[in-house]
DNA sequence: ATGTGC
């Protein structure tokens, strides 16, 4: 394959052979050539060879392989003549970032974080299986039709919170009747729990601010408590996803016949079976932005627990990378309505975009980049080089360095701990195997990440938060 | 990511 650079930090890879667009890719010269890039690579040039695909297919600093469609990549699909595929979502639909401000500083806390740790814990289910309590199937389609706003109204959290998240915290195309049993059976006592693998609940300290007259307007200074909620759609998204490969796989044979990978296994976006997948995958992704409110209801529980009545956590913003939307976004001076599909890939929307609460209308949409649990978090913002150059969209994180087994076979749980303990950072985990896969080595850096997007104009970093406490899955 | 496998 055929690369060039057309930028300090952007790659191109030239139409060839099948691919209907060329292939971009955000990156440093470094890790363009590195060998765990290659892979990833193919599977972006593989999707650039999908019906209707628009512009080109993207890869953001933090990609790596995944099942079809790599991880940290974008495809915005025509929404007349294009598809739309699970496998450009990911399994874990709405998969996001929830980041809340508190008011208290570092040194109101930096005596009393196993005592919170603790309080976190006891109160949020955590770990692969965790369950909170059972729920209704027409509880369910409730949550899928409304979905963060169900949870305030069930009393979990404030009308304010929804203010600040991605679309409200409810995507409109959501439909209940496109969902399986299954789905609704498995994440029947999963709503307010936080799973496992990646997923976690971070108390940090804001270390670093580059903007301090916007970052003071949204709370943020150096030495404030922040807290960070990483998670998705459980199993009910895990499942929608396997019932719609099986589906298109099954239905679709004459249309997915030619796939170079069968992982991008896909369904014609007008096609009953593209439209039911996208019903369902709202339903999803408005389950996860439920399942956010209710921890962020729980999370206050805990802090009120251990500091009383006075402590306050404002909802930053909740953003999703993992999920595809319906958006319209100018190409060649007209507008266009496109499938745009983020996987592993944060929106990114700049000043002005009619998507943003009008708080944040004059600075652009609030992005929120997890690191590993030893290093750091971003908060940034959006802006008009992404939504002209990258359809609205940054990286979503630092990027695995080493496979899960890998991490587990090569890591020492001694090392991990102590390093971490060096740092004063206090860890609180269901399970051992998951400290190894999630540890800091098995991540790329999440600084250099950040550096990218930020350079090459497609975000721009407003602070940077280091973490005090972190619990895991 | 996942009731951590087909």
């Amino acid at each position: 394959m055929k690369i060039e650079r057309i930028d300090e930090n952007i790659w191109i890879v030239k139409k060839e052979g099948r691919m209907r667009v060329p292939a971009i890719v955000y990156t440093d010269g470094k890790s363009i050539r590195s060998p765990e890039l290659q892979n990833a690579l193919q599977q972006l040039v593989n999707v650039a060879t999908m019906p209707g695909i628009i512009k080109y297919a993207i890869a953001m600093p933090d990609i790596h392989w995944g099942y079809g469609f790599p991880i940290g990549g974008v495809a915005a699909f025509d929404a007349e003549e294009g598809v739309i595929s699970p496998g450009g979502v990911g399994f874990d639909i709405n998969c996001g970032v929830r980041l809340l401000v508190s008011n208290l500083k570092y040194e109101d806390v930096e005596d009393r974080l196993d005592e919170l740790a603790n309080a976190i814990f006891e109160t949020v289910p955590v770990g692969v299986g965790s369950r909170s309590r059972k729920f209704s199937i027409d509880e369910l389609k409730k949550v899928c039709r409304d979905g963060a706003a169900w949870a305030v109204e069930k009393g979990y959290g404030e009308e304010e919170d929804l203010r600040y998240i991605e679309d409200g915290g409810k995507l409109k195309d959501a439909d209940p009747s496109s969902v399986s049993h299954k789905a609704y059976e498995r994440g029947s006592d999963e709503i307010g729990t936080l799973g496992g693998g990646n997923h976690f609940i971070e108390i940090q300290r804001v270390e670093s601010v580059y903007d301090r007259e916007v970052a003071e307007r949204l709370g943020i200074h150096e030495n404030a408590i922040t807290v960070m909620i990483h998670t998705g759609s459980r199993g009910f998204g895990h499942q929608i996803a396997t019932d719609y490969i099986s589906i298109m796989r099954n239905e679709l044979r004459q249309h997915n016949s030619d796939l170079p990978d069968k992982q991008l296994i896909n369904a014609p976006f007008k096609h009953p079976i593209g439209q039911d997948y996208f019903h369902a995958m709202c339903c999803a992704a408005n389950y996860a932005f439920a399942n956010r409110q209710m921890i962020t209801h729980l999370l206050r529980k805990a802090f009120t627990k251990v500091f009383g009545g006075s402590v306050h956590l404002k909802v930053l913003y909740d953003v999703a990378h993992n999920v595809a939307k319906l958006e319209t976004h100018e190409l060649d001076g007209t507008r266009k309505r496109v499938v745009v599909h983020r996987k592993g890939a944060t929106r990114a929307f700049g000043p002005g975009n009619s998507a943003l609460p009008a708080e944040y209308k004059d600075i652009g949409q609030p992005v929120l980049i997890p690191g590993d649990m030893g290093t750091a978090s971003y908060l940034l913002l959006g802006t008009k080089r992404a939504e002209k150059d990258t359809f609205g969209t940054t990286a979503h994180g630092a990027g695995r360095r080493l496979g899960r087994r890998q991490a587990k076979r090569e890591l020492s749980l001694v090392k991990v701990m102590d390093e971490l303990k060096r740092k004063k950072i206090i860890v609180r985990s269901a399970s051992r195997g998951t400290l190894l896969e999630e540890a800091p080595e098995a991540y790329k850096d999440v600084d250099e990440i950040v550096w990218i997007v930020d350079k090459t104009g497609i975000s721009r970093k407003i602070a940077r938060m280091v973490p005090i406490a972190v619990i895991k899955g």
